[in-house]
RNA sequence: GGGUCGUUAGCUCAGCUGGUCAGAGCGUCUGGUUUACACCCAGAAGGUCGGGGGUUCGAGCCCCUCACGACCCACCA
C-alpha cells in the first residue's frame, strides 16, 4: 500500500483510478475518527457488534477478509441508518496457537522450573511452523516465555490491523482488546469467580481426554475425529474356574492389556451368559478380572465381548464408572507407560510390564503384540482396519485418557432434565435470530449431543491463570477443598506470583500455607466473554448498559459449537440473557475444486496480494456477492468484476458530473432540485431508482447485503449503458428541448448518481468515498441511507416502464447495426419501431433521446400486437469514416 | 446411524409467499476505437431447472422417493 495523501483539492481527476485509494481514505477516516462510537447515547440508538477477535498467530487467511467484509457491510448500513455503531475488534492471543508460534518463531520452549532471565535474547527470530523440533528449542522460564508471546502478538496484531484497515473495515480501533491483556484477564477471572460462587464452576478428579504432546486436558469442543489405521487383535483370556476355557476378545489397543479391569458383554448375549459373575485371567500379566454384563456392549461388534481398560475410550469411562471398577492407569501425562503397575501380581507379569515402562503408546503396542505372539495368546494375525480416532484439533497424536483434577463449568452437558440448563440453552438458541435460519440446527445438534460439562482448565502457560490458591494442611498435603480466592478489586492476579489474603509469600507450599493453582483457563473461557470484554462489563457499567446485549454476532459456522455456544453459556450464566439478538453466519472459502480451502493454499494467496491486485473494493465485492452461510468458491473472477464495477463508478461519476453541477434541492433532501426534472425519461429513471432503494433497504434490514448488492448493481449498469447514453446529447444541450431538457437531465443524473453512491457505499467503500469527495461535503459513509420518498415525488408519477421500453427500443436499434456489422455511429436514415400500444406511448415521450442515441433521422413508431419491441423497414446510412484517435 | 445444506446455461450464482421464472455475470462467438471508461462498448449463441413419482387448472418453486456432493454430530472392543 502506498502512502498516498488524500486528494485535498476535491477536483475530478482526468483519469480516475483505484490505486492508492485505500491508504488515502483510511488515513482520512482514522484522522477524523469517522467510525468512533459516541458515548453520549442511549441503547436504542446503538447498533453493537460482537466481532470475532482473530487469532493473531501467523498470517491472515482469505477467509478472514471474506467474513469480516460481510460484517462490515452490515455495520456500514446501520451507520447510514443513523445508528451509533459500536464496532470494536479485539485479538484472541492467549492460547496454544500463540505458544506454538512463539516456540517455532524464536526456537524456545517453556520450562516453568527455570528462573527468569531479565536480559534474555531468543536464539532465533522468524522461524517457520515446520522447524518445530522440540529438542532444538531452548528451554526458558515461564515469564520469559510469556514476554515473547506478548512481543510476537504485538507484531502480528499490527500486521493484521494493517490488512483490516486496507480492506476498509469501519472498526472503531479505540475499543480494541487482547484476550491476554490486563482487562481481559480481570474480566475472565471475575467471571470465573462468580461462576465459582454460584456453584457453576467446580473441580473434579476424573478421567479426561489428554493431549500427550501439549500435556494438557482438552475439552469436547476441541476434539475431532481422524481416520487412522488400526488392527483388531484377537486375544484369549483364560477362565479362572480351572476349566481352561478361553474367552476371546478383539481389541485395537492391545497395549492396554495391562490396564484391563474387566470384560464386558451385552446382558442378553446368549454366548456369554455363563461367564457373567465369573472371572478370567489376562494373558501376559495374569491379572484376574470379572466378566460383567452391560447394555452398552454390542453383540455384533468385534467378538461381542470386550475388554474394559482404564482407559481406552469414552465407553471405557462409562463402564468403569457404572460398574464401579478399579483404576489401573498405565499411560502417563507424557504419553509414556508409567513405571509401576502394582496390581500385577505375578512375577512374569511384572517382568513383562517392566519392559513396557517408559515406552510410548506406539512402541508399547509393538512390544505387547510381540509378547502375545511369543506366548501364543494372539490368535491369528491382526486384521487391519481404518477407524476414527479422537485427536485434539491442534494435535498430532491421538488423545489419551488421563485421570486428573480439573475445573469444569456447567454447560448443560450433564443435565438431561426437561427444564434444566441444557433445555434453557436450547431455548436460547431458538430465541436468537439466525442468518441464515437453518444454522440454529447446528447449535441445537451440538447442545443436545454434549456428554459432559465444559472442562475449562488447561495445563499450559500462556493464558489467563485460575485466580485461586489451595490451602496446605499441617502435613504439607494440598487441600483442594479449601479454595482461596482473591477479592474482585485485586484482579487480575497470577496465583503463582500473588499471595492470598492473610498469607505471606513465605507460606507458599509450606504446611499450613497455600499453593497456587498452576493451570490456565481454556482460551474459549476468555473469548466466550467477548461481549463482556468489549462492552466493559468489568469496570465500565455505563458502556455495558449501552451496548449489551449486542445486536450482532458475525462468525463462521465452524465455530458455532465453540465460540457461539460458549458465549451463550457465559451470558446465560452471567447476565441471564442472550449475548446478542442476531447471529450472522458466514460460509467457508472453497478451493476452485470445491474443497475447503486449505491453510497452506490460503496462505499462498495472501489477502494483501489480492487487495493489491484487485483493489479492496474488488475483494469486498466478491465477499458481498456471497450470501450468509453459503460456502463460496475462491473466485478471482468475481474480484475482477468487482474491480471493474468500482472503476465504472469512478468513470461514470466523472462523466455524469461533467455536464455541470445541477442547482441544489432547496429542501436539501436530494443532490439537485427535483423540480428541474421534467423530462419523462428522467422521471422514469428516478421512479425505478425509488423501487431499487426500497428493495435494497428491505434486503439490508434483513442483513442480506448480498441481495441488496444484487439489486443495486444491475440498476447501475443499466444507468451507465442505457440512461447515460440516451441523455448524453440532451444533457449537452444538443436537443430540441434545449436548456430545460438539459437541466432536467443534469438534475436527474446528479440525483441518481448521489443516491447510487450511497446505495453502494457499504460494499464499494473506497470508490464511492472518492467520488463523494469530488462534489459533496463530508463522507459518504456518514450520510443517511437513501429513501424512496423524495425520488418518488421527483418522478411525479411517471411510470418506470418507460425506461424499459426505451431501453428495449435502443437494443433493437443497436442490433440493426451489430447484425450489419457496422459501427454504432452509423446513421439510420429511416426505421420503423413496432411495439405494443403502451410502449409506443412511452417511446413517443422519449423519441428525441432515442433518435439521438441511434442517430436515427426518420423514426416511425407503430403500435401492433406483436411480441416485444422490434424494428422494420430499416434504411442504414453510410458508416462514418474511421478516424485515428488521440491525434493532435 | 442422526442432522443440515446443496444439485438451475461451459464456470460462479440469482430465481423471495407455486401463474412473463427459464435469468445475471464470467467465459465463448460476432462486431465496434462510440473522446467517461479498451480497467471500454454493442449484439448473439448456450439450459427438457440431478433422476423418478405425486399434488395442482398450472411446479426450479409444494409433497414423496432415489442418486450425487458438502458439512455437523455420533460411532471408536
Amino acid at each position: 500500500m502506498t502512502d498516498t495523501a488524500p486528494r485535498p483539492d476535491r477536483t475530478i481527476p482526468d483519469r480516475p483510478s483505484l490505486e492508492g485509494l485505500e491508504a488515502a481514505w483510511d488515513g482520512v477516516w482514522s484522522e477524523q475518527k469517522l467510525y468512533a462510537f459516541d458515548r453520549e447515547t442511549t441503547r436504542a440508538q446503538v447498533f453493537s457488534i460482537d466481532t470475532p477477535p482473530p487469532t493473531a498467530s501467523g498470517s491472515l487467511h482469505v477467509g478472514h477478509v471474506f467474513g469480516y467484509s460481510q460484517a462490515d457491510m452490515i455495520a456500514r448500513y446501520q451507520r447510514m441508518r443513523g445508528k451509533n455503531v459500536f464496532y470494536p475488534l479485539g485479538w484472541d492471543d492467549n492460547g496454544l496457537p500463540t505458544e506454538r508460534r512463539v516456540q517455532n518463531y524464536y526456537g524456545v520452549r517453556c520450562d516453568p522450573s527455570l528462573p527468569y532471565e531479565p536480559d534474555f535474547t531468543p536464539p532465533q527470530e522468524g522461524g517457520d511452523n515446520k522447524s518445530a523440533k522440540a529438542a532444538n528449542q531452548q528451554p526458558i522460564s515461564r515469564r520469559n516465555f510469556i514476554e515473547l508471546c506478548l512481543e510476537l502478538t504485538r507484531i502480528d496484531e499490527a500486521a493484521f490491523e494493517e490488512v483490516f484497515r486496507t480492506v476498509g473495515l469501519s472498526v472503531d480501533w479505540a475499543y480494541g482488546y487482547q484476550t491476554i491483556d490486563d482487562r481481559s484477564r480481570a474480566t475472565s477471572q471475575r467471571a470465573f469467580l462468580e461462576n465459582l460462587a454460584a456453584g457453576q464452576a467446580y473441580q473434579s478428579e476424573a478421567p479426561t481426554m489428554w493431549d500427550v504432546t501439549y500435556r494438557t486436558a482438552v475439552a469436547q469442543a476441541e476434539q475431532e475425529d481422524r481416520d487412522r489405521e488400526g488392527a483388531y487383535h484377537r486375544i484369549g483370556f483364560t477362565r479362572t474356574d480351572g476349566s481352561g476355557e478361553q474367552v476371546y476378545i478383539e481389541t485395537t489397543r492391545p497395549e492396554l492389556l495391562a490396564a484391563c479391569v474387566s470384560l464386558v458383554a451385552h446382558p442378553d448375549d446368549e454366548r456369554y451368559q455363563h461367564l457373567f459373575g465369573t472371572t478370567v485371567t489376562s494373558p501376559l500379566f495374569g491379572v484376574e478380572v470379572p466378566v460383567n454384563p452391560h447394555p452398552l456392549a454390542q453383540a455384533y461388534k468385534g467378538a461381542g465381548i470386550a475388554m474394559i481398560c482404564t482407559f481406552g475410550d469414552s465407553t471405557d469411562v462409562i463402564w468403569w464408572r457404572e460398574l464401579d471398577l478399579p483404576t489401573r492407569s498405565v499411560i502417563g501425562r507424557d504419553g509414556r507407560f508409567l513405571p509401576e503397575a502394582p496390581w500385577i501380581a505375578t512375577a512374569g507379569g511384572q517382568e513383562r510390564y517392566a519392559e513396557l515402562a517408559g515406552l510410548t503408546v506406539f512402541s508399547a503396542q509393538k512390544r505387547v503384540v510381540e509378547m502375545l505372539r511369543e506366548s501364543g495368546d494372539l490368535v491369528g494375525e491382526p486384521s487391519k482396519i481404518s477407524h476414527p480416532v479422537k485427536f485434539y484439533e491442534n494435535g498430532d497424536k491421538p488423545l489419551e485418557y488421563v485421570t486428573s483434577r480439573q475445573w469444569y463449568l456447567t454447560n448443560g452437558g450433564r443435565d438431561q432434565s426437561e427444564d434444566g440448563l441444557r433445555a434453557e440453552l436450547i431455548a436460547r438458541g431458538r430465541e436468537l435470530t439466525w442468518h441464515p435460519a437453518h444454522m440454529e440446527s447446528r447449535y441445537r445438534n451440538w447442545v443436545e449431543g454434549l456428554s459432559g460439562d465444559w472442562l475449562i482448565s488447561r495445563q499450559r502457560f500462556f493464558g489467563v491463570p485460575f485466580p485461586v490458591w489451595y490451602g496446605v494442611d499441617e502435613h504439607g498435603e494440598t487441600d483442594y477443598a479449601q479454595v482461596l480466592t482473591p477479592p474482585v478489586e485485586a484482579l487480575p492476579i497470577d496465583p503463582t506470583i500473588d499471595v492470598p489474603e492473610g498469607f505471606t509469600e513465605a507460606q507458599r507450599g509450606e504446611p499450613g500455607g497455600f499453593v497456587a493453582d498452576p493451570d490456565i483457563l481454556d482460551t474459549w473461557a476468555t473469548s466466550s466473554l467477548t461481549p463482556q470484554l468489549a462492552g466493559g462489563w468489568n469496570g465500565d457499567e455505563d458502556l455495558f448498559g449501552k451496548v449489551f446485549p449486542m445486536d450482532l454476532r458475525p462468525q463462521g459456522h465452524d465455530i458455532i459449537r465453540t465460540w457461539l455456544f460458549s458465549t451463550i453459556v457465559r451470558s446465560h450464566l452471567q447476565q441471564d440473557a442472550l449475548p446478542w439478538h442476531h447471529a450472522s453466519i458466514n460460509g467457508w472459502i472453497l478451493d476452485p475444486d470445491r474443497k475447503k480451502m486449505s491453510k497452506s493454499k490460503g496462505n499462498v494467496v495472501t489477502p494483501i496480494g489480492l487487495l493489491q491486485q484487485h483493489g479492496s473494493d474488488g475483494v469486498r465485492y466478491w465477499a458481498g456477492r456471497a450470501r450468509q452461510g453459503v460456502d463460496t468458491a475462491f473466485d478471482e473472477g468475481q474480484m475482477k468484476i468487482g474491480r471493474r464495477l468500482a472503476i465504472k463508478v469512478l468513470n461514470a461519476s466523472k462523466f455524469a458530473l461533467g455536464f455541470g453541477e445541477a442547482p441544489a434541492d432547496p429542501a436539501g433532501r436530494l443532490a439537485a432540485d427535483p423540480a428541474l426534472v421534467t423530462d419523462p425519461l428522467d422521471r422514469a429513471l428516478l421512479a425505478r431508482l425509488a423501487d431499487v432503494v426500497d428493495q435494497a433497504t428491505a434486503a439490508f434490514e434483513d442483513m442480506d447485503y448480498a441481495r441488496a448488492l444484487e439489486v443495486v448493481e444491475p440498476f447501475f449498469w443499466a444507468f451507465c449503458d442505457d440512461y447515460i447514453e440516451l441523455v448524453k446529447e440532451r444533457a449537452h444541450g444538443n436537443s430540441a428541448s434545449g436548456e430545460a431538457g438539459a437541466a432536467s437531465a443534469r438534475a436527474a443524473l446528479a440525483i441518481a448518481l448521489e443516491v447510487q453512491l450511497r446505495l453502494f457505499a457499504p460494499v464499494i467503500v473506497f470508490a464511492t468515498e472518492e467520488v463523494w469527495s469530488w462534489w459533496r461535503e463530508g463522507s459518504v459513509h456518514t450520510q443517511p441511507w437513501p429513501t424512496a420518498e423524495g425520488l418518488r415525488e421527483a418522478s411525479a408519477g411517471q411510470d418506470a416502464a418507460l425506461l424499459d421500453a426505451v431501453a428495449q427500443a435502443a437494443i433493437a436499434v443497436r442490433r440493426i447495426k451489430s447484425d450489419a456489422k457496422v459501427s454504432q455511429k452509423t446513421p439510420v436514415l429511416a426505421v420503423q419501431v413496432l411495439a405494443p400500444q403502451a410502449a409506443v406511448a412511452h417511446l413517443e415521450a422519449a423519441a428525441a433521446d432515442l433518435t439521438a442515441l441511434g442517430r436515427i433521422e426518420a423514426l416511425t413508431l407503430t403500435a401492433d400486437e406483436g411480441e416485444g419491441i422490434r424494428t422494420a423497414d430499416v434504411e442504414l446510412g453510410e458508416p462514418p469514416v474511421k478516424q485515428p484517435r488521440n491525434q493532435g
